[in-house]
DNA sequence: CGACTATAATTGGTTGAACCATTGAAATCA
DNA sequence: TGATTTCAATGGTTCAACCAATTATAGTCG
């Protein structure tokens, strides 16, 4: 149990030091998102360090999703907007490095989930109504064309409209998180046809358009319960066809 | 709405190349957790780049988590133990940068943890019973000698046991990045007495032995709502003092 | 012989200068 | 005016060193 009594002496490394000075100025909002930072070449100087090692901070930066690197003559290095496009990328590797298994994937999903439907419910506005019913269009025309993988798309981009409407955005991250690792599962057992869940959207949103939290939760829940015997089975039947 | 119907045609980066071929060869388990690559001279070489090319990609694999690079003559890169270090990092990045509020915070921590005590109780060990009640006893023996720093982290390892209890590790990451926010929350208002935290606990011990699942969300949903109140009444009353 | 010490080898960290490749704006020309 | 060329800015990459930390090893002393 470590309980962080005292915190390592790491020898900090130059380009952690620099990582760490950038990092303060953005948290004291003396850069701010679409800022560009000087020339490499410049900060380089400014730092009394070399390009090389300048480098590597902003790599480590861009890495963390905290800046973008643009070349060319009005390149640079941007402050993004803060997206959690690290937290996927991280989740992301945890489930392809076998860290996280589908048994988890589908259970934080039916927690998440859940809860992102109660609250998006009570706190959806007419635009992202208005998205959501778009979708489940979008949704049944893909489902038409016999366009499995595009209808596939559009249901993870219905759980992010979901979350979107729920406004909050650790939600929203985990929610992008957990359909990107849903992603590479469904990649790995192949597109399979569902079809309660079409059935279930609509159901999802005349809840939504009626503001009950309570339906919409129970019928998310429902569905994806549903959806996670019907993906563990696909993964026991896989698993096995790989072991023969 | 963009739905990945095409990936943008990114001008990959020598770097990032190195950085996907390692990946791969993490996936398809060729690489194993605590092996060794080889020197990044040799590296250099094999990957037919400049080292410090390498550098860069072996920069952004340790700042995802998967490499650890260790100086001196048993030195080198190996291959960490998948943790979330990486996603406990972005969403502390985001909070300290304003993208996530305290607010949201607290909502979250509140679906969390009451889903986290529900599904610890179900699965806890007699093992994972013993350390949470062995951090309890240690908060008690903190909160007498009155060290309010040392009194909060032992609640933070609380919910981090219980987490591991809920043997979920998407979970426990996102509870680790909780407890890391609410850190970072906390030294920023101050340490605060919480006279209701600790019979809560013993309320949750409680249910734990017993594993009665719903008292356990019960009692964690009931105080993690009292904190919240509590923690933004502070938030308030912190940020007016500022704008005085 | 054993414990300590100096030394050397290994490896990541850093430096500086140079050149390449892409991008967009300015200059040029029809 | 409008298309084309030129060029300057900027990130991407290379090369060849040297620095600094770490550990194995040979050596030394009691």
């Amino acid at each position: 149990m470590t309980l962080r009594a005292f915190r390592p002496v790491a020898t900090r490394r130059a380009f952690e030091e620099i990582t760490a000075q950038i990092r303060d100025q953005l948290a004291r909002q003396s850069l701010k998102t679409g800022d560009r930072l000087p020339p490499e070449r410049d900060l380089a100087d400014q730092f009394g360090v070399s390009r090389n090692t300048l480098r590597e901070a902003l790599r480590s930066l861009e890495n963390s999703g905290l800046l973008e690197l643009k070349k060319g003559a009005t390149g640079g290095a941007f402050i993004r907007e803060g997206g959690g496009d690290a937290v996927v990328a991280g989740l992301s590797d945890l489930y392809r490095l076998g860290n996280i298994q589908p048994e988890h994937l589908t259970e934080a999903r039916i927690l998440i989930g859940t809860e992102v439907a109660r609250l998006a419910c009570a706190r959806r506005t007419a635009a992202d109504l208005k998205a959501l019913e778009a979708n489940v269009a979008e949704a049944e025309a893909a489902s038409k064309a016999g366009d499995l993988g595009r209808r596939a798309e559009i249901h993870y981009e219905f759980h992010s409209l979901l979350a979107r409407a729920a406004k909050n955005p650790v939600l929203i991250i985990l929610t992008d998180a957990l359909m990107e690792m849903t992603r590479h599962f469904v990649e790995a057992v192949g597109y399979q046809p569902n079809p309660y869940v079409m059935p279930s959207r609509k159901r999802l949103l005349k809840a939504l358009r009626a503001k009950d939290a309570e339906a919409a939760a129970a019928e998310m829940a429902t569905m994806l319960k549903r959806l996670q015997k019907f993906h563990l089975a696909l993964y026991e039947s896989v698993s096995k066809g790989k072991r023969k």
